[in-house]
DNA sequence: TTAATTAATGAAAATGATTTTCAATAACAA
DNA sequence: TTGTTATTGAAAATCATTTTCATTAATTAA
């Protein structure tokens, strides 16, 4: 497999080597460790989440860092930081086993549950599209991303 | 005008006494005030934004009960609370003069702005309303809102 | 109307997530 | 290998929000 953009499930670190040079940015052991933390899990994890599994494998990487990597990463546009209303804010690689599909959520605003749903992505694509066209011409803004959360009582709390 | 549901802008206070008092609460100044200011406003204020008013014409009142205030209004449906990622969680009515006209948010990730959309609403209602029906069997959910938020470069950003 | 009941309040202290500080460390370039 | 400089970890600081608790005031019962 050449080098490159490969973003398979279970790959080797190194994919994202590429673009971290790009931004100017060194390559760590907890950066690494970080990104393949979110890189193996279905989860929201929230910063100190991922703490705790990086530093299981790496006890000497703190949480400051696991915090300043998540900004990074998220002004590079590798990850996506997600706030429930927990008090918390949670992470997801926008790349990735996860990001691959794009998904939105639902949200139990009794217990806090979230659920990721794909149903309605394709029907959606096409209205997000022109929504997003139509927005980034009429209020001048370069749209990157979106996020739809519908909240409600989930099956145990209603 | 009978007493009752009107909801027009620049009411006495009033309309929402039913309301709390289906709930159990009771009717207080501090509510009465923090309603007013999130009646008579368009932006997205903070707690302490709220406080700031409400203390101009209450000293008395405390950011306490403020917070405090939000958390009913929010569980009573007739707020809403919104999180932009600055840190701080954003109020908005549900029943007011910007909730009649239902909006969804721009958000700029560089500078923060916020910018309320109404554009597309009736295209994007038939596709939530429908998307809601089969989210709300299919993950036995009960849906009572939604939020979409796109994120980019507002005009001075990019 | 007035007194009794109890939710609501304010101030101060506590909490908890996130950020900052700063000296030590480790990536990378030369 | 060595120098430069970004990155790091630990501890302290910050800041939004929550809790505590004695006091006040909205409602209810009399």
């Amino acid at each position: 497999m050449p080098r490159g953009h490969g973003r398979g499930f279970g790959m080797g670190p190194g994919w994202w080597h590429g673009r971290f040079r790009g931004c100017g940015y060194r390559i760590t052991i907890p950066r690494q460790e970080i990104l393949k933390v979110l890189n193996q899990t279905e989860e929201h994890l929230s910063a100190e989440e991922i703490y705790l599994r990086v530093h299981k494998v790496y006890p000497s990487v703190g949480l400051t860092t696991v915090y300043r990597t998540l900004e990074v990463l998220a002004d590079m546009g590798l990850v996506f930081r997600l706030e429930f209303g927990d008090g918390k804010a949670r992470y997801e690689l926008v790349e990735g086993p996860k990001g691959k599909l794009h998904h939105h959520h639902l949200v139990c605003t009794d217990c806090g549950r979230v659920i990721d749903y794909t149903d309605f992505i394709s029907e959606e694509k096409e209205l997000l599209d022109k929504t997003e066209k139509a927005l980034s011409s009429r209020h001048n803004f370069k749209i990157l991303n979106h996020q739809i959360h519908f909240y409600g009582l989930c099956n145990k709390c209603k």
